[in-house]
DNA sequence: GGCTTAGTTCATTTTGAATTGAACCTTGTT
DNA sequence: AACAAGGTTCAATTCAAAATGAACTAAGCC
């Protein structure tokens, strides 16, 4: 009877569900959603063990997923150490994780994709230019503008989220 | 040898490749990439067998897709019928995408996280009236704050891709 | 120094989603 | 009606992403 969700109540686990659901919705791992969601949920900040015990899951999933978290800004180190052990606290402010989200999900695709655009417009210039690769310019510069639209949207998100 | 992309030029592969990175960023299955991707740079409507043959991918794969797509609204049938046998073009309008992409996977999401916020609320209202559940209460009000944000900014966003 | 506890890493395993392909409809043609 | 071509469905398979867990490093403590 392997443990899965031992530690939780009934409450505690629908919202750890909540956050799963959600994770799944912007394309992370579930195991992001069931700490962020436990920690979300606790009035007391939580360390690594706590996360095992209580989601039943391993010790390498809790380091991983915490560090994730981390670097999305949706998770922190609470307070002063008590000894050597970390005790983590999620951040609240819907601002600062969209803010983190975008920042490492987001962009580096965006970025990867203007590389490769960049590339392609590249090729079409030494096609010669006929109704063919007149077309595919076309497209192309089609596709220069949505990304171009993503760069101009995500800022007034983040600002809009921020209000 | 099993094909892979034997019909497609150098160019075209990379096309498509764009757009595997793209639905990949949104969550949805490659195989939606490399149909789009390839109808989009296509100076003429393609059919289901046309998929099949210049991806390299099975029948079942491209029809799938191929629905998916149309339910997104990403692709419609193009032109008047030449016999039996369907045609298909892409939408190239972002708004468009955006709005089938918001409508189709998106909202839905959203609803049911409404409805598993409503009974979390309701199960808070049961428990005895302590500090604890005054914390509950609190944590639950926020996320009902960010879902509701979301529902303003959607329409804004459509709005917005629109212009 | 030796021991313990906290945390990380990474090769292997698991699991869940995507793809396949064969059977099956449907519609048109002779 | 028999056949063919276009398309769909779905059980079985494949494959990639995520989780595991054992080995490892780092940091106190005695």
């Amino acid at each position: 009877m392997a443990g899965e969700k031992q530690g939780l109540s009934d409450f505690e686990s629908q919202v750890v569900d909540f956050f799963c659901d959600g994770v799944k919705l912007l394309g992370l791992p579930r195991s992001l959603g069931e700490i962020y969601g436990i920690l979300y949920i606790s009035q007391e900040p939580l360390a690594l063990d706590d996360l095992v015990d209580r989601l039943g899951i391993s010790k390498g999933s809790a380091s991983q997923g915490l560090r994730m978290l981390r670097d999305l800004g949706a998770v922190r180190e609470a307070g002063a150490a008590t000894g050597r052990k970390s005790y983590y606290e999620p951040d609240v402010e819907l601002k600062q994780l969209a803010g983190g989200f975008i920042k490492e999900q987001v962009r580096p695709h965006l970025a990867s994709g203007d590389e490769k655009l960049k590339n392609l417009k590249n090729m079409v210039k030494e096609m010669p230019g006929d109704a063919r690769s007149d077309f595919y310019a076309g497209r192309l510069s089609r596709l220069g503008a949505w990304t171009k639209k993503a760069r101009v949207v995500l800022p007034l998100l983040q600002k809009f989220l921020g209000r």
